[in-house]
DNA sequence: TTAAATCATTAGACGAATACAACTACCCGA
DNA sequence: TCGGGTAGTTGTATTCGTCTAATGATTTAA
């Protein structure tokens, strides 16, 4: 069997329908970049933060970023007042980013914004949209 | 029926599932990054011209960017050697840009990284892909 | 034929993001 | 207590992409 034998072939179409389907809305960024007057990647770290206070180590690890932008991004959403860093009893060398109640509503706004499904995704018939539902949780669960 | 029935935070649940799965694996983005040594965007640009010849405006537009920034991406791609500006006969004005050979090959390679599916979706039991690629499609057509 | 509009280009200012080096405060093991 | 390693910060340099303004060449409409 070749490199390109039908399992492979149907799994490459639909991962590229798949990205159009998602990449495709990057309407979604623009408005909620717009919504909320920072960048994307600010929006990210807000997100994060709101999820769960972290570490700035923490914060820049999954930023994929740095120590020093992750104390500037900080910087920036602390000058917002939507985070706020605490002292870290545990570890005194540390600091922890939490989000302030004005954060967190900002987060829910981005959240909002970015996890409204397309309305193709609403308009599929139940029993698609149902195993649709099944197979993307498994997907996502196996870590890809 | 509130906002939130059934139905929707289905397609929630799922859409979130959907966007970790695309989204999760911006390590393709860096590999392809690395593999062609130039940014993403211009990545995107030689993809674009490699599809279909195109004028810088058609370019700019696709882009989302301003035509200033479509000229220097393109002066930057052709200094590689991978595109090249040809006379429109259509309109002296404009300019055609299109890809070389070895330009063809880049994007190729681009388009080979990009679209190779992740491991999961591979590992799908075949009905699911089935389903998953039947679905896919019909949400990549309905231009969401 | 004249005037307005369009295409590509050049230039400069700007913010966003990445990468490095260096510094302090602090933790922890030898 | 001493020394190496870590967390956060500061600073600098560089690249990338957006935005605005202006220009020469050309098309199109009046």
């Amino acid at each position: 069997m070749s490199t390109h034998d039908t399992t492979t072939a149907t799994a490459e179409r639909a991962w590229a329908n798949l990205r159009e389907i998602v990449l495709g809305g990057n309407e979604r960024r623009k408005d909620v970049v717009e919504a909320l007057g920072m960048s994307f990647f600010r929006v990210k770290a807000l997100r994060r933060i709101a999820r769960e206070p972290v570490t700035l180590r923490e914060l820049a690890d999954q930023l994929l970023t740095d120590r020093p932008y992750a104390t500037l991004v900080v910087d920036d959403l602390e000058s917002r007042g939507l985070v706020e860093r605490t002292a870290n009893p545990a570890d005194r060398r540390s600091k922890i980013v939490s989000v302030t109640e004005t954060g967190r509503s900002a987060a829910e706004r981005a959240n909002r914004i970015l996890g409204t499904p397309p309305a193709a995704l609403l308009a599929l018939p139940p029993d698609d949209l149902a195993v649709l539902d099944r197979i993307a949780a498994r997907l996502a669960d196996e870590g890809l």
